[in-house]
Formats: C-alpha cells, structure tokens, sequence
DNA sequence: AATAGCTGATGGTCAGACCAATTGCAAATG
DNA sequence: CATTTGCAATTGGTCTGACCATCAGCTATT
C-alpha cells in the first residue's frame, strides 16, 4: 500500500477540507443576505427561536453566530426588542479598534499610515470626484472660514474638510482608515493646540491651504492637489510636533 | 418636580451606562491577557468547562466569547485538542476579508490603496529597515535571480520581496494591507502572465528593477528607493492591465 | 385623556446532555 | 521488544429546555 509522504507531490494538492462549523455558515448566510440588499441596513432580523427552525440549528449555534456578527458590528442586538441590521458597516473601523486593543503599536503605525494616503487621497479625489463631492468639500471650508475665532468649531470643520475629501475619492477603504485614525486624535489634536497663542494666526494659514487644495480640486488637477495637501499636511504636523510628549 | 429635558445642559453629561454583556467582558479580559502577553502566541487556553468556572459564567456566555474571537481570527478551536492563540494576528486581513464579502467593491479599493501605499513603503524602508530586514530582502532577490526561467517560481519570490520591504518599516499595518491585497492578486496575477510570450524577458526587466530599489535601500535613500519603486510598479502595472477584463 | 399596570415577545444566560474528533495509554499482536 | 490495535478520557461542537430582564403594546384604572 502507497504512503502519503509528506514531501510528496500530491501532499501540497490535498487541502484541508473545509469542516465549517454550524454558527460559520450561519455568518455567511447572513453575510451574503446583507451583501445582496436582501438585508438592509435598519432592518430587523426574525426572533432568534425562528431563525433556529429556518436554519435547522440548535439556539446556540445560532446565537453563537450572531454573537460574532454583533461584535464586528454587522449586527445589533437588542433584549425585548429583536436585532438589527447595523446603519454603518463600520467593519474596517472595528477591526481597527480590535486591533488598537491586542497592539497599543499599532496607533503609531495607523497616523504613520494615514499620512501616507492622505496625498495620494487629495490626488484621487480630484480625478474622480464628483461635482456633489466637491460641494461637501467646500461647505467645509465655509464652515472653516466662519469659525477662525474658534479652535474648537474650527478643527471639527478641518476633520469635515478631510473626510469630505476622502470620500471623493469613492474609495471605501480610505474613508474607513481616515475615519479610524482621526477618531482617535481628534480629542488630542484639540487639547494640544487649545489655549495656543497665536491659534487664529494659525487657523488662517491652514484656510489658505485648504483653499489651494480646494482650488486644485475644482481644475481636476491631481497632482496640484497633491502637492497642496502635501504642504498642508507638512506645515500642521509639524505644529503638533513640537506637542508631543517626546520625538 | 424638575423634568430633565433633552435640551436641557444635564443631558449632554448623562452617558448612556455601559451595559456590556458577560461574552462582551470576557472577550475584553482575554484580550487584554493576549496584549499583556499573559497568553502568547500558540498558548492553550484551559478547557470550556473550567474557564466558565473559573469566570463564573454559563458555558453558553464564555463560547459566544470564543467564537466571536475565532471569528476574528485571534483564536481557534480545535475540537479534542482544545483553544489556541492564534500565532499571527491577523486581524485587519480578517476584517478586509469580511468586509469584501459584504462589499465586493472593496477589493478594488483596496488595490488602489495598496498601490498608494507601496512607493511609501519603500521610502520608509530605507529609513528605517535594520540591517536583518535587508538581509530578507536581499533573500528575495536572490530567489528571483534564480527563478528567471520559472514564472510562477519567479513571481513568488516577488511576492516575498515586496513582504519583506514592508515588514522593514516596521509598520504593522502596512504589512498587514499589503497581505491582505497579495493574497487575493496573487492567483489571478499568476494566471495571468503564464503561458505569456517574452516572460522571461519582463522577469529580467523586473528584477532590474528590483536590484535598482535594493541598492537604494542598502544605501537608505529613501527618496531613491521610492522613485524605483514607482517605476516599478508603473511599469508591471502597465503590464497586468493589458490583461484586465475591462478598464 | 393621561397614567399605571399587565401581558407577551425577545434577547441574555444557565444547566445538563449527547456527539465527534483527538489524544494517550493499555492490551493484543507479530 | 517493537508495532499495531483498541479502548477510555478529554475537549470543542451542538441541542434542548428552562428562567430572567427588558421592552412594546394593550388594557384597565384614575
């Protein structure tokens, strides 16, 4: 009788068999139901003890998978009321989070990772924006230019600014990591240049540069975008630098 | 008596109270033992029936724990042997692999933003890259030397050349991104460029190309090693799109 | 008409049972 | 003695039925 040896040829074709548990292809289902608009966002999902006969499982299987669906926030649960579909598919987003909990490094390398797209962003989003895009872009700089007196107001309207770019871009992806990170620094980037001498002195130079962004964006021209949004992004955190605690 | 209004100053201070679910806290604390390093990479944790014990939760609670964290890829159960850790987290990979499957757009996304990131990659590599994470480089290198007359041989060493640039910045998460994408393009790369005419000739064009971003990451030039790289990825990106269905 | 209280539906949790895969040891075998 | 076979314990996977807490909607009370 022929041994299957380890270094045999055949031994690299023959794959695990897929044993997918139960509550996994429950997820799938599920997940393929959301994917197709079969599932909307909002939408409830039959009691638990329905989808146990639907499905032909035990409660805890199925419990089990909408367990996991609840917490990479697909899902909702709700006691007395029933569970939902989740609005925003904030899955990059919680994965993220996840993520920042098993690795406190990774924070670092989710700034570090941001600015490396957020030129390339600007680029894209002059090439593909739409006319809609870019009127979200310059109702942020409206907002901007009407709240120079304010730090606070003004920053959120900055984050507004950099989302709405972003999301010309029609690249998901990038809307979700830019989402993830300023998330996170948002409340620092505001206590480190609070009460800073000088802040409206700022926040002007930063409209300008936001307005050349705007600028190259409204001509289509990316790499003009670019490189406004490189400056921008220079000269700022090169601003917050000189906070940081240390390096 | 004093009715609390929805306006009124109080309501912004009255948070709603966390009502986190027993699965919910024990997925925290095991979390938080894996961060801590209390549980490493490939550790077995206690069986089900003691951990309920142990928390002081039904074992319906503490398996919805651990299958959501299987879920996430930060643990697996194996049935007789018992729960591991996971050896790599690889938890952005799982999340982008969800989320495709609820967003088929996403893989498209997350080219483009692979593309983005991998001339930066490069320059950081430079940077920053010790003198191992050349060393594995250099390793790549040489496969592919070595595998000119074999595409797919060739473009595996490729594949593990542009791993190793990004493993040198030491950023997780680009390591993570980048894998994520590989994995997917790999496959249709391969069939794409076999049974090709002139392959052996791009391969020699490609490793040039390799050697040229070698040399400047050996000298840490940064700036250097991105513009090879971006000539490099122009170019073999030239080269797949003549292959693409469409666009 | 407004309120208080009841009722049923629903998610959250528990306990106990059985199954299937795996391991390790002991018995049988050569 | 070395090898194989077979049994028993362990462990994750699943099912069932039960109870609780919470919420929505209806009903009865005021």
């Amino acid at each position: 009788m022929r041994e299957i040896d380890a270094s045999n040829a055949l031994s690299d074709r023959l794959r695990p068999v897929a044993r997918t548990s139960l509550s996994e292809e429950i997820i799938a289902q599920i997940m393929d139901l959301i994917q197709r608009n079969v599932l909307r966002p909002g939408d409830r999902l039959p009691p638990e003890r329905e989808l146990c006969k639907r499905f032909g499982v035990g409660r805890s299987s199925l419990r089990e998978a909408l367990r996991s669906l609840s917490a990479m926030g697909v899902v909702e649960g709700r006691v007395g009321e029933g569970t939902f579909v989740n609005d925003n598919q904030q899955f990059v987003q919680k994965a993220l989070q996840w993520g920042m909990l098993l690795d406190r490094k990774m924070v670092g390398d989710l700034i570090e990772t941001r600015l490396m797209l957020e030129s390339e962003t600007s680029f894209w989003a002059a090439q593909r924006g739409e006319k809609e895009d870019l009127h979200h872009v310059e109702e942020a700089l409206a907002r901007m230019k009407g709240a120079l007196d304010d730090s606070s107001l003004f920053l959120e309207a900055d984050l507004r600014f950099h989302m709405a770019v972003a999301r010309a871009t029609h690249n998901t992806l990038l809307v979700s990591l830019l989402e993830a990170t300023r998330g996170y620094l948002q409340e620092w980037i505001e206590r480190s240049l609070a009460g800073e001498e000088r802040s409206e002195e700022r926040a002007r130079l930063s409209l300008e540069q936001h307005v050349e962004i705007v600028s190259a964006l409204r001509r289509g021209d990316g790499t003009a975008a670019r490189a406004a949004m490189v400056e921008h992004l220079l000269s700022s955190s090169l601003d917050l630098r000189t906070h940081f605690p240390e390096g």
